[in-house]
DNA sequence: TTGTACGCGTTATCAT
DNA sequence: ATGATAACGCGTACAA
């Protein structure tokens, strides 16, 4: 019937010529089919043509010509497995940016010299629209940082509004000091704390919260050790055999999120200690697994899935050219407190 | 000290200017900085005028030129939380694309029917390079199929070698069998099945293989019931309560996740049952704090990073013309039973 | 309302 | 080794 396959799929041009109009009508009728600067004839047979000649608007093209791709970057963290948390705010983000019509490219995990150069080479190449950062650590290539690129961006979980990045976060140092202050109360004295990998952002702000209320709260005989850890279960392990070979062991731990409290849980009852009982074990995170270990996780809750949303909002409108608020730079969502069975006064 | 901002970025002309050379000579340097298809001066001279003026390549004009984004089109699940073994196949696959300087775009999560046609059009519009499927269901939009968009395309987790779309998988069916027949010659007889959503393909092919272990046992008085599931815990605990209500209960339960099984068990426990004594209870994927509930559940470790890393292989080789081998087009990894405390023989 | 024509920034071809 | 120049496919200002 037809000839023979065209080597080439169809353009703008072969669409107008098999309906007998113009490119331009064409361009158009397919870039908004209901617009009504096109005559209702002429872009019936313009559809019709398009429609059996199999065409579809070539969208490299069209993204060059306009200048805009509809992507976002999103900056992961080099972290594996993926943090929850981070799932939640990626998933809060999806549904803002679905809705209005971006798709996210998602920036190599792996974190290699040349993988970082990838993500930097793309923004800086200026295909995404917009960048949303979701890292405590940010992509570098020969002294160039993403924050150069020149495209709208803002972070996620992580505070980068010292950058002039609008950061929407969660309150850890706050909320840090809420815990320490709940267990202060109910008669915790010996302390420890399971800390992140050294300089991370949670870490950071939650030992200080920690170390402020204990401090601050000026009670004889109070104390805080500081275990170091790394996020991983392993390393909640290893802090638990760690307590085990202890004398005098903290009545209360905080752990700086909840895979390292629920490792460290595992070991301590293996030990024969009983929880709360004999020690008690806050997580960070509110990660949705807490529930079915034994005891349920008492730990803090982070609302990564309103972060996402609000950085993406904060991102779409940032890209639309609204100018931030000074009070938007940093938008802080509080964390919840937990209550479950991991954590009770002492000896309780 | 310089002029006024330009309104625009520099483009190679300005940097070919700047350097004294043409635009071509621009092109090749940059392409590729170890190139020697041009002289040592000039591409000195190149590289320092692209610095002065911050010069970067367009990419969007670069791919539009050369009708390749270096973009792969993940399609995800239209499931919240993702499913922890697709984060693996993520892990995988982005390990291989990283290397090959490919990045990841996501189709976006919710699955509306406008969201499903942004994936499509994005496919269609010629966007990316390959599409790594890792669903079960496939974006469709006014009859317009993924499959159908001219663009290399290779399934993980999931098989589509039906549809001719390379495929590379774990094999479900087996695995299943295999438990069940465990199981079987530890003694059981009474089996319960939870199972997944209706019509899931990992659903469809662990209860048949469970079904045809115990059918094919031709052992006398052995029974399976199946309870219908949804993936969720939620679900899992739905299904403990039922059993929980039952006079006549079976001795072992397969779920066909963990996160299901892990449900299940927390809510049998609560009502009094004793995992293992009273009832066995194996889950699938192998997700990793499985380790940590009480009793430590057995499963079937799926091998989402390899299947995810030969995935991305096999799309890479497929990108580049290689001609798929027919034995190639459906790759199954085993399953591996990781043996815990959830499981053991009846009453022991 | 429809059509013409130019430009977007790069890469690739072809001469030199 | 280098330079001039023609595409690439689409959007849009402008003319009709």
């Amino acid at each position: 019937m037809s000839d023979s396959a065209p080597s080439r799929p169809p353009t703008m041009r072969d669409v107008a010529k098999a309906a007998g109009v113009a490119v331009s009508s064409v361009s158009r009728t397919l870039a908004d089919p209901e617009t009504r600067k096109v005559g209702a004839e002429t872009r019936s047979k313009i559809l019709r043509a398009a429609e059996e000649l199999g065409y579809s608007v070539n969208l490299a093209a069209a993204n060059f010509r306009r200048r805009a791709s509809g992507l976002i970057l999103m900056v992961m963290p080099p972290r594996h497995p993926v943090i929850p948390v981070v799932l939640d705010v990626l998933h809060g983000a999806d549904t803002v940016l679905a809705e209005k019509g971006y798709r996210m490219v998602v920036s190599n995990l792996a974190k290699s010299q040349e993988v970082n150069k990838l993500t930097v080479d793309l923004a800086f190449g200026g295909v995404p629209d917009g960048i949303l950062v979701v890292s405590g650590s940010l992509p570098q290539d020969r002294g160039r940082s993403l924050l150069r690129a020149g495209v709208p961006t803002v972070s996620a979980l992580y505070d980068l509004s010292w950058t002039g990045i609008p950061s929407v976060v969660t309150d850890d140092r706050d909320s840090a000091s809420a815990v320490a202050q709940r267990l202060l109360a109910a008669g915790h004295r010996r302390f420890a704390y399971l800390s992140g990998p050294e300089g991370n952002y949670h870490e950071t702000e939650r030992f200080r919260g920690v170390s402020a209320a204990i401090a601050g709260a000026g009670l004889a005989g109070t104390e805080l050790v500081r275990i170091e850890g790394d996020f991983s279960a392993a390393s909640g392990e290893a802090a638990g055999r760690a307590l085990l070979g202890q004398a005098e062991r903290p009545t209360a731990v905080i752990a700086c999120n909840d895979t390292m409290a629920i490792g460290l849980m595992h070991v301590l009852r293996s030990g024969g200690l009983r929880i709360p009982q004999d020690v008690s074990v806050v997580g960070y995170d509110g990660i949705s697994w807490g529930r079915y270990v034994e005891p349920a996780l008492t730990t803090v809750e982070i609302p990564g899935f309103e972060i996402g949303k609000a950085g993406a909002d904060r991102l779409l409108r940032l890209m639309s050219g609204e100018a931030a608020p000074a009070d938007a730079m940093r938008q802080a969502f509080p964390g919840r407190y937990l209550e479950r069975a991991s954590a009770a006064p002492p000896g309780a």
